[in-house]
DNA sequence: AATGAATGAGATTTCATTCAT
DNA sequence: AATGAATGAAATCTCATTCAT
């Protein structure tokens, strides 16, 4: 069986790495293969171009987080439940992972536009939830797609935050009180709290 | 004496817009100076280097913002009103110049650092009105920095999602459900909707 | 009669000591006018160019010096009397402006060969002393030119050496014991040391 | 297993005649590249910037230069006999690559203040015969130091007007004559001439 | 599978000089 | 007499990519 893949991964994890510390064009082809331990000529046998390994590097994350979403989204019977699932499985994402999320927050204003209709999509995740929450009236009506919106932007805020230092210790910490605010967004009168 | 500068502002805009939409890497000092109608030296007359160029377009807006939220805030009695200035406002800022808004989204990760303690800025701001809430009893004791990262969150990704098509219309528009949502997340209960 | 050529002497001035500092290209018009306290543009009412203003300097000192020989050499009867007051002559000057003198190491390199031919001339006045010298017996017969270039070497190199700190004090200080050292060079016999 | 990098001699020798007929601000990357046949990023290959690439010429001959005077040094027993084969070394290493002494000339007025106390030294070298002859008595006491200077102008100054046609042919047929008045300088009165 | 020299295109920046004011 | 904005040309350097070894 052998480990074919060794140099790929060691190669990918050092390109994220940098690239989240640098930016995508702050990091060269040579930055990364001094990294990886390998030169630069090497780095094509695994990617077609530097574009390519962002690319790539993107969509496994990206597919990576839509999923994660749609696994929480299922264990949970209640909108709140599946909420607090959601919010808890991202925020155990953000602490594992960092850097691997800046490089996300990096790059998808990039590539968010080269989505294809047919992948797992976050915002597509939660926007099918909150549907489905209103249409079983455990929510009022409301605008969906901005809803969605709102919800996606407390969770990434308060990651933001976190790298910021304006937030502070592991996330999942606060998944409890991040989830509550959302679920008031969302006007949920359930088990909740008050 | 000599001629007045009458490029400058010209070059300001044009480099504004191409930020917002190439990006700061993607766009050269050669297509601002195209876009402009100068030459690529005239650049330098007014501004040190690129970076420069950035961080005082940056700084310009930061500051207007951190000032737009500071009048509107003031011109409120109570905090549901004060919240409800401050996204009209911020909404408005945006619905005019949506392209300063991206170009601000854009650098904030990389110059968010550089901000000097003695600067307006826009997160204090907010802080400084849910501290007063709590202390005047119009919301519960809460993190107010958690809190304001949220009401950040909230903000500025229902303008993300107008980017990206998912908000329709002027933002102006979403003033009232933005600022509801807002108050709900601070646990508000004053003359409240329903 | 006023005063006419102020700026143009204060303009000349800035740019000698910038030169002797950075060298030609390393001094740009900008720091010159900026060291003059006038603009970039008031230079060339004063100079066609920066290669004119580096001429004309450049041939101001090399008159300057060989003038300076001249008359030394004038006030001096015998050989030994003309070769010291032509080394104490400069070496007083430099100690009176070393930032001319740098400047003039820096240039004659790229400008020696424009002297025209019947310019006054610091090797030519040298190599007439040692003729007449010759001519009446108080030296031996020699390869003229070649002593003059070990004559200018000894005195120039005594300069040098005091601007890298391996000669110390005053020049003139040093001018007798170079002055000998010369004259037994010139394989001179006479009222001698010794 | 990468190509040889066959073109860095080439670069290198390139740059260098560049140097000494132009100057180092008279040369430009692209006319190196040109005349070494190679495009202008290559010689970022082998030196990391055009200033490294003129120290890194510059020190490979000052050590050879130094060298060349050490082992000329322990080849003679007398001072005279040292002096005689330093100043016959030097001149044939100018006979030999006039355009590296040239280049030498040029820029060591700029990097002589970088020179590490610990490499080899020129000056170093003669001070140091210099001082062992005065303690053996084979000349006075003098000012070593001082007198260090005056040889290394009479060599120097030599090689200048070699190249401004002021000394003619080779330069090792003049080595007699500029030994004969160095010893001179010395004040050394040995089996000398007449 | 891998190396790293070399390419080719482009980026930022500098600067002597001109010229409208 | 002077100003300083703007030009135009060039300089240094970077970098994704190719390819001989």
């Amino acid at each position: 069986m052998g480990r074919p893949p060794r140099k790929k991964a060691i190669i990918e994890r050092s390109a994220l790495e940098l690239f989240a510390e640098h930016g995508i064009d702050g990091t060269s082809i040579r930055m990364i293969a001094e990294k990886a331990g390998v030169t630069e000529g090497a780095l094509y046998r695994h990617h077609a171009s530097k574009d390519d390994l962002v690319r790539s590097l993107f969509f496994q994350y990206f597919e990576r987080i839509a999923e994660l979403l749609a696994q929480a989204q299922e264990s949970g019977e209640s909108v709140d439940q599946k909420i607090r699932a959601m919010i808890r499985g991202f925020f155990t994402f953000y602490d594992d992972d960092p850097k691997g999320f800046r490089f996300v927050l990096l790059v998808q204003h990039v590539l968010l536009e080269n989505v294809r209709g047919d992948m797992e999509n976050p915002v597509e995740v939660i926007m099918g939830v909150l549907k489905k929450a209103v249409k079983k009236g455990e929510i009022p009506k409301q605008d969906v797609a901005l809803s969605a919106q709102i919800l996606l932007g407390i969770v990434m805020q308060t990651a933001i935050g976190h790298r910021y230092k304006r937030v502070q210790g592991p996330l999942v910490q606060h998944s409890t009180v991040i989830a509550d605010a959302c679920l008031r967004v969302l006007q949920f009168r359930g088990s909740g709290e008050s």
